[in-house]
DNA sequence: AGGGTGTCTTGACATTTGTCACCGGCGGGA
DNA sequence: TCCCGCCGGTGACAAATGTCAAGACACCCT
């Protein structure tokens, strides 16, 4: 097929990198159902070689096509295994360590968003309602996602605005997980942190904020970052975690932050206990370990926010690394 | 790594093929999750890049890994459509016409099974209930299945024995597909035909039978091959079709058999309408033309079958090939 | 009608991947 | 204890795949 032959009639008004036909669907179909080599296709296609690869990537790029495993996989690794038992979880996550330097907090954040998404999987479809904390780790949650059109779905932010930093605030987190799964986006108008008891007060008659809040009770899954409680933390929250507060809450025994509420070692919260974490039926991943293999200041606490988050049985399934993992069994 | 490096500590009793540890799962990770190259991955867990080649294979074989594509996406194509329009069916999935080649129908056979599993999958999950009939293209449809494991699933068989070659008959069709999908496999213990109305009677009375028989009726979608009304079926049922029989209903008007009963033009079965057609939101997924494009004596008679069983309303899916969906649109 | 722009396609190249024959250790049997 | 068979790992080669810059066609605007 050397000679220019004619375009194939296509319609006419379609999006920029949109195919308005079937030539996409088929290479897909042939490729990956079939097993046929990008060479084969090309001829029973009657394009070149190089189209056909152009069309597969793009088949993927709009995950027309999607290659998934078993989520339970990485729980099935040894150190899940104990991990799960040890903390009464339905399942551990572990994935591979990463290459061991200091300077992959970065890359490990993104893993673990591959991570979580894996395992997020099961959990979505028709009627799901997806409850979303914020964090960094959050953010590469959604970056992971592929995207998606799930119809009736609900994404739901779970904790009030002016948390965590500009992209990785509850508001974006989950305007970019819901975006990602073509599902509707339910944002909480509303500061995490006033200064009043009497704004609190009002703030909780206002109608949307209490439909809200009964919509985070209605998730059948929650997925939030485990936070340490440290002075590096101080840095990006200056409204909400100054160095008193964390000192005080330090010293009444707090041990991490899940969903911008602290937590202490027993697992007691400074109020009342997050997530419903009564409710055995509902799911609540916990991603957390950003950080706790490496040895700096921040690991031991670390540890212990997620020991923490573990023990009180915040979490129904954790996703860490194995760095992490081992010295969570070991402690 | 040229060293011959001490082997890694494994289970001893394993399965010949097995591989007792997590080597396979963090290399199927690293590389379909995170995109890593077989090189990278061979580096991270320190083995050859040859072995690693080797335990992706192994995780695709066993199926740990899938890839799978939005079925939609089938029915997209026009000649889908078109058809969808014309016998008002929720969907019809149109795979790419064959090498053309006339001993492929083996091979048309395998394709319709691959695309039938994708169907399938969205009516997979949890409580549902699959009921399977039988046939050759059943048997390509189970073997196109990956291995998973859906809890409280349960796969029903919809029609009696003695049906079918060995392979392709009720029960090894059920059994099999119960096992890929890890489902509960409820199978009909009682013969499709029997020769007195007095025993079919009796039969019906057994505790067993009259469980299975309302089973049947709480399945959430059904699959079914179409077959066609010819002489060819003869030697395979014995049995149940002979030369009379066939002589006798195509008489009679009848053009197919949809799960074991015979279907006329007209879409009315000899007695009453199978797979509860009445109820519109039940999923009946038709799977044929295996053959209908070739140019041979049975090519009319499966054409004409596959139109029943559309007319009639059997089917809210049918899933074929494109030339088979051609003929079916031109007339 | 002419020129510009953007998209799709293509051939060529570099990289990645699948495969096969060979190798080495381990375990079982004589 | 020695030998043999088997299983898994490895290196090297061939095939398949991803990517890039350049070309061609259609559409749009003037």
């Amino acid at each position: 097929m050397t000679t220019p032959q004619a375009r194939l009639p296509r319609t006419p008004n379609s999006p920029p990198t949109e195919f308005g036909g079937d030539a996409v669907t088929w290479a897909m179909w042939l490729y990956y159902a079939e097993g046929r080599t990008q060479s084969e296709v090309a001829k029973l296609l009657g394009v070149s070689r190089a189209s056909v690869a152009n069309y597969l990537s793009e088949a993927r790029r709009r995950g027309l096509v999607s290659i998934n495993m078993q989520p339970d996989l990485l729980a099935r690794v040894e150190l899940g295994r104990s991990l799960a038992q040890r903390f009464a979880l339905a399942g551990a996550h572990v994935i591979p360590a990463g290459a061991g330097d200091e300077s992959d907090l970065q890359d490990l954040r993104r893993r673990l968003g591959i991570a979580g998404s894996e395992v997020l999987r099961p959990h979505l479809g028709r009627e799901a309602v997806l409850g979303i904390a914020w964090g960094r780790t959050m953010l590469a949650l959604g970056q992971a996602l592929p995207e998606q059109t799930i119809p009736d779905m609900r994404v739901v932010q779970v904790s009030g605005s002016s948390l965590g930093g500009e992209e990785s605030s509850p508001e974006f987190c989950t305007a970019l997980i819901a975006t990602r799964l073509g599902a509707r986006c339910q944002n909480f108008h509303a500061p995490a942190i006033v200064s009043t008891r009497e704004m609190r007060d009002a703030l909780l008659q206002e109608p949307g904020i209490a439909r809200q809040l009964s919509r985070i009770k209605t998730c059948s899954v929650v997925v939030f970052g485990v936070g340490e409680l440290d002075e590096a933390v101080v840095f990006s929250e200056p409204d909400f975690l100054n160095q008193a507060t964390v000192s005080h809450y330090l010293a009444k025994g707090a041990a991490g932050i899940v969903i911008g509420r602290f937590i202490d070692g027993c697992g007691c919260g400074d109020r009342r206990p997050p997530l419903g974490s009564a409710d055995r039926h509902r799911a609540r991943v916990a991603a957390g370990g950003a950080g706790a293999h490496l040895h700096r200041r921040g690991c031991l606490r670390k540890l212990a926010a997620i020991r923490a988050a573990l023990s009180g049985g915040y979490a129904t399934r954790l996703v860490t690394d194995a760095a992490t993992a081992q010295r969570l069994v070991e402690a």
